[in-house]
DNA sequence: AATGAATGAGATTTCATTCAT
DNA sequence: CATGAATGAAATCTCATTCAT
């Protein structure tokens, strides 16, 4: 019997490792060494569980993502319409030292994205799933008169993910313009408009 | 005797040799090697004009804002206020081949500035005035009644250009998404947004 | 109680895999990864089976040379002298697939015997066997009166295995120079010429 | 003014280099390292004469025709038709250390062209040159009359040159069956069955 | 016996930087 | 000033081999 290790369990570890040392250090220091010393493992080990260091940068891309989406599941628990909305954005958002660093990986990965078709490619599918869900809640939102039909969706849906990611990326660049405080402020009165005027 | 050359305009001409590098390789792809053959020069020279690699691409960064200052003051001629402001914004937005590429070397000092301070130190000098130069256009416009002065102006700073780098990325990374069309449309339905109601 | 298995035949099997992968891909594509790959078993089997990577090629060699001994038995079946030393000299040329591809995994056995003892022994051994069986061949022939004897057979014998060697590596580098019609034909020319004059 | 060196020269340098590492230990010990090392060189200096590997083994193997080419000008100075055309063989056998060597690193280029298209092209562009010359010999010989114009002169370059080829290989292989004295004696008896009968 | 995880050395290639001329 | 040669570290990837289970 082979040395008793769960292949997908081994190669989640090596990801993780490799999700910690992007977050922690950056994207450009996520060298295969750094990942696989941060694993506990030998250089060698990768080879094992991925065909190259795009897989495993992918698979760490989506592992982020992942672990966005399991910790949002808690938040938005009982939550529907606009406030799960509210509360998906904000989760977004860089609002403490987790999702700032969370931030910063997703900006390197946009710089990957600039050059590497496979990086790209999977940037896209995974936002797409985070745009599909946006758009939902709004058209939930829209259908419960939470919110004003007078937008087009898409467009407001468009809107509200670039204005979370560029505030997300300005908190980072220049936190001293945009504090956190600031950020939940501009988020909460970018919501408070898709309210039906009157209301 | 030391040969005659001109010391500023010899380093200018390797950052914009640089810039163009980045422009058209993207950030990583920028190497000193490449950036010297693109200068037209030795890979010795740098180390005439540069400390190092890292400043020369703060100097690409600067030579990029520059770039685009210029071609904005003469479409800003005779603009003011929200006329001059959306002119201004739309220039930001990566609406032709040019900006899409400007926007991408952005993106890439964007990554470099969460792991380096100087660039990072750079790219705030940089934004800085960008922010300073929409602000003050908004205060005009709110000083001329082209705009609500129920805003706070800082937010409304923030949120568009927020809003602007974020539809940046974002059609870079998903055109098929956010193509120009509507990423202009989005940024005149957010300029709408300011005038007074009822005007 | 150890499982029960032929030990000579799992090891014929990872041979033959061997085998397989450097007619197919090469001498240097012969990884021990790819050859167990190619026997369906894990990594590990081969420990059990060799004493290490050269005795796999070894073996493989070995088992190269069986295989076309196998089939020649069935080409020489009823022939002797000239008419079989012809078959067996043909069989030897790269006169279609299979034996090109044979020709080309002699010709890496060649590069690897260079610095290799081991590889060189056995390549040795191997190659013996087939002198020893063209100058048994030329020995009947002269016996029977079908060649001259005016030749030393030993003389005879090495330039018939030379030029048949020389002959198959040409082919497989100049095919163009030297296709297999004229392969054929110079090897009949060479075997007209050991006739008795006259004759 | 930079530093005198020859760019040519140096390149030349480590060509020489991988020609001596790969003529001592073999193609496959001839690491790019091993290369560095024996030019006296560090690793990178590669970077600057070499576009990759290939290129500098490419360049071996020309430099190696090279200088068979030039020791062969000396040994043919004066000579012509079958005189020169022995010397031409003789010099293609591994008669002494050098020409085994020599001999050795051809084999291993034949194993590389097996399966590197690069490699294979150089091989066959450098064999063209020495087919050509064999078939100009033979002509010339023919022309004045030290051979017979029966058979076809084609057929017998490709017949010399694969004999000389295969005695080669033969030799490094199998040196107590094939010494060197009989591999001369076997070429000899082979041009000597070029003359026209009778004379 | 068989697995396949793990190792660690080593190969090629790339790059910023230094420095003699 | 300018060159471009040279360095040496580091990065990715590959591979034969070992070994616990």
């Amino acid at each position: 019997m082979p040395k008793i290790v769960n292949h997908g369990e081994r190669r989640e570890e090596v990801v993780e490792a490799a999700r910690r040392v992007i977050l922690r250090e950056g994207i450009e220091a996520a060298t295969t060494r750094a990942i696989a010393r941060e694993a506990g493992y030998s250089n060698g080990v990768l080879t094992h569980y991925f065909a190259d260091k795009d897989d495993i940068m992918l698979s760490a891309l989506r592992s982020s993502h992942r672990r966005i989406v399991e910790r949002l599941r808690g938040k938005l628990a009982g939550l529907t319409g606009l406030a799960a909305l509210r509360e998906l954005l904000l989760d977004n958002l860089p609002l403490d030292d987790e999702r700032a660093r969370e931030s910063g990986l997703e900006i390197g990965f946009w710089s990957r994205s600039m050059t590497s078709p496979a990086i790209l490619e999977a940037q896209r599918a995974e936002a797409e799933e985070l745009r599909y869900l946006v758009r939902s809640l709004l058209g939930a939102a829209a259908g419960s008169g939470e919110i004003t039909t007078a937008d087009d969706l898409d467009d407001v849906t468009e809107r509200l993910l670039a204005l979370v990611d560029g505030l997300s990326a300005h908190h980072l660049l220049y936190p001293d313009r945009l504090g956190t405080a600031r950020l939940e402020r501009l988020l909460d009165a970018e919501l408070d408009r898709l309210r039906p005027t009157g209301a």
